[in-house]
DNA sequence: AACATTTATGACAGCGCTAACATTCCGCTG
DNA sequence: CAGCGGAATGTTAGCGCTGTCATAAATGTT
């Protein structure tokens, strides 16, 4: 039992194998008879076509690649799940890199992935290296950077701006009575490091900025750390009144520290994370957080490509903002300055 | 500027496509001097070589294939990050497809994914359709079943028993004292099914189990859900003492909902999640949880995949159970039965 | 009716690489 | 020193498919 070729799809209808290539890839080329009995013989002798034959004969595939820095990480799962409901309904794949957050691996993938003649490109971020780069913008794909909105795109984008999300996290903090702010960040990637710029500015700007009340790692962000680094902070700086969180991960494990010490929160301690996953809203007390458009930044990513490599010369819009919410829960439901200060 | 092929590099370096292809496959059966010329070439030109035109020339690729039925999922996510780990060092990619838990869905990925002549497969679970299992036992490459043994592999596996997990974990709660046990489930899945099984023979074993202290739904089990399921339950058995969770977002909602209920934990409401993601042991108060080895799996389905194909005839267990633990933690620590009952 | 245009199919070559076999060259044995 | 074995390299062919151009048949045009 061979494989089965295009050649034997073909000898069992009569026709020419070229003419039942063309009933796969473009039906409209072919009578309406034919299609019908090629789909027959195609279903009665089981045939699959085969992709690197394909890839080679027409110097392209049918390959999505996607470039993100964590394959873990709640965010990027959320942005996966839009993408793969996305590329569901198209003859496409998705094909997933992980950077593991390092522009030489970036590199690295970038350069197996563009071997491969995708389709299309997906990558994170706006701060790729000066190579990376290069490659990118000789690639005869197209191409949609994801997670930030910024100036200078390689082709397409989808995003936010991460400085404008924290600063408005951190507006609502200081509106809400902060006088003592602090931030808690692990893995200062660039968009962490953003956050972190909103943040600061906002601050100085009401006059509440501290750096003593600053607190960051390299390390992964979990819920653990969360609260290992806020045991820390809180110890050093009793006087904090806000938390802004890189994430909900370390704000939950904020949230579970301060429950441990019988803080009151929010009359305490305010908390604010960032990205808004499913479980804030449930938390006790729930908690504040800044909503990302994640799913439909994944879905929406996929459905730019696909568009543009289907329809190559439609005017379409190139960078999409899609901005973010604060949504304020609990966890941030003090008003005015704190008694006493 | 064409695209650099093997005969460019063959070219510059004075020796056949052949010999450069060698010093890439096999660099053991070309003479040291001349893998230097040819690695220097190589670097020179910038060749990298087409996956597409080697698949077709050798009619296999360096694609492991992964079968996961959710992409979302918490306890995927660890199983991915294991085997991204142990694909990195080595020459194979990763391919995920994504079943969404349907058996349709299944036979549809493998389908394609064989078309690709993958070096190997990683499919999920021991209850593949009957279709799904002919294709893959005709298949040529080293397949695991990860998550799950049992009886009847198709080739590797490497997992646990989901029965024995919840019977423990259910045995835990009983020895805690609860007499009035009952099990939350979301997403109903075969393995879910038999920890439910496991769940419920113990406790009939022990005379506690009582089928209205059941609450499940098909939708995917999130923190939210966990939270209102128990909602449900609990207004109608208020006598429930203990609950065994699915799964540990479910487990975390039902804690936020009995804090909202100011129930105390354990003395009114023992909880065990299961998988004991990381959070589990921060929450406040830590919550029990059946630990599963899902990071390990991930990587050593990878490993055993790779040795398999490097190394066919050796030796290797086939079948490696990774077992569980229970971890205890204040979320069940009563002593003795409830008072007054 | 003669010709132009469109639609449907086919012939041929070649994508970039490697399997299989062939050749060359070397040192070594008896 | 003929003959042999093994290491290093080459020749040839072909993997399965699609691009390109050619051809044949159907339809429209004046």
């Amino acid at each position: 039992m061979r494989k089965v070729t295009l050649a034997d799809v073909a000898a069992k209808v009569g026709v020419s194998a070229i003419t039942v290539s063309r009933a796969l890839r473009s039906p409209e080329k072919v009578s309406k008879t034919l299609q019908r009995k090629i789909k027959k013989a195609i279903a009665d002798l089981g045939y699959v076509p085969d992709p690197a034959a394909r890839a080679l004969a027409s110097g392209r595939t049918n390959v999505i690649g996607v470039l993100i820095p964590s394959v873990t990480n709640n965010v990027f799962s959320d942005v996966m799940r839009g993408m793969y409901e996305a590329i569901e309904p198209t003859t496409f794949d998705l094909q997933l890199g992980n950077t593991r957050y390092s522009p030489l691996m970036e590199e690295d993938l970038l350069k197996v992935f563009l071997s491969q003649k995708p389709a299309g490109l997906v990558i994170t971020g706006i701060d790729q290296s000066k190579t990376a780069r290069t490659m990118l913008q000789s690639a005869t794909c197209p191409i949609v950077q994801i997670m930030e909105t910024g100036p200078n795109p390689i082709d397409m984008m989808i995003g936010f701006s991460h400085y404008d999300a924290a600063a408005a996290a951190t507006t609502h903090l200081i509106d809400a009575g902060s006088r003592f702010p602090a931030f808690v960040g692990a893995r200062m990637d660039p968009r962490t490091q953003r956050r972190f710029a909103g943040f600061k500015d906002t601050c100085e700007r009401a006059g509440v900025f501290s750096r003593e009340r600053l607190i960051t790692t390299p390390e992964p962000s979990t819920v653990t750390l969360g609260a290992s680094l806020f045991a820390n902070l809180i110890s050093q700086q009793p006087e904090i009144d806000a938390v802004l969180c890189n994430n909900d991960d370390l704000a939950l494990g904020i949230l579970f520290e301060a429950q441990r010490r019988h803080m009151a929160i929010p009359e305490e301690l305010m908390i604010c994370g960032f990205n808004d996953l499913e479980m804030m809203a449930v938390a006790e007390p729930p908690v504040t957080s800044v909503r990302t458009h994640r799913h439909e930044m994944g879905r929406r990513s996929i459905e730019m490509l696909v568009r543009q490599i289907e329809n190559p010369d439609a005017e379409a819009s190139k960078i999409i903002d899609l901005g973010f919410d604060v949504i304020s829960r609990r966890s941030t439901a003090r008003r005015g300055p704190r008694l006493g200060s």
